[in-house]
DNA sequence: GCAAATTAATGATTTATTCAAG
DNA sequence: CTTGAATAAATCATTAATTTGC
């Protein structure tokens, strides 16, 4: 990878011979965690955080702007894509210890896998929480939505104990 | 179903009996489209809008504004669905269509089924717009994120015109 | 050792599926 | 049953690792 001083990089590295540098004033790619933001996000995730309303991305967002410039759709987007690879990495390795141990006829290996594949996924299927959309993503015209959720519903509060996180 | 006033309306009606009224300031029930909302959204829809971006959604929102109470939120997750159910539409009806007209043996019917099928995924795999999750959610932390594109993406303006649609 | 080429990770969007109000 | 709302899955696109030829 071309190594460039972290202020001179730009969409296509071949460009820079005859482009002027990007100042990074004008936001112009994409958001690259810190170490420091991640591992904080990583602490929330193994806390059991899995799918933050806009109150927790705000602080969190805040929290992590010590570190860095980054906003609230960056933390949204991180715990999406974290908890789908998680899931995919598990489903994967899942669909691999079962062909490697099992030793049944094809047919019935198949049935198996997609047995354990169904238990997997039942696992993700629980109640719903009670956040909206404009909790999370906050359209500039709508400031006073607010959780009008009372009871029988799973209020995930930050910050989130351990064993308040899914049970699986 | 328990018709109630408008501004009664709360989550869920069996509380009703015993909770205090709602009043409608704190949005309580889902967005319901009037007649005349609903008409404006068909016409942009036949004009060829599929994924507006917030400075249109902002547009809409206000516009449908004068015939009652609307978010972004609401336009956003109108042609959502509006694209998401027109699709499943022409799926179901393409499966129908080819095993009412068709005669051919199983194998080759659900061979001729899948290529079908194909034909039309294929048709909704269009080059991307340039349009970011800022510019359609709007994080009330970030309110300078306008489009930093330039060339080589298709910029689709509000109104749009029929023409400049997906060609399909 | 070094960049260009290639691959692996992962941020960002879109599409499919599901839940649930009415 | 229709459809607004929300989440999960699939996909796209860019950045970082890494491999490779020199």
């Amino acid at each position: 990878m071309v190594v460039l001083p972290e202020f001179a990089r730009v969409r296509n590295a071949s460009r820079l011979l005859n482009c002027t540098v990007q100042v990074p004033t004008a936001g112009t790619t994409r958001w690259n965690p810190s170490p420091d933001q991640i591992k904080v996000l990583e602490m929330l995730y193994r806390g059991g955080m899995r799918t933050p309303n806009s109150f927790q991305i705000e602080q969190i967002t805040e929290e992590l702007g010590k570190y860095g410039r980054i906003e609230g759709k960056n933390v949204f987007y991180w715990f999406q894509n974290h908890k789908a690879r998680e899931r995919q990495k598990q489903k994967r390795a899942a669909l691999l210890t079962l062909s490697t141990t099992s030793s049944l006829p094809p047919a019935e290996t198949k049935d198996g896998v997609e047995k354990k594949k169904e238990a997997y996924e039942d696992a993700s299927r629980r109640k719903r929480r009670c956040r909206t959309w404009g909790d999370v993503h906050g359209d500039g015209a709508t400031t006073e939505v607010v959780a009008e959720c009372t009871d029988d519903v799973t209020l995930e509060l930050f910050p989130l104990r351990p064993d308040q996180g899914k049970a699986n």
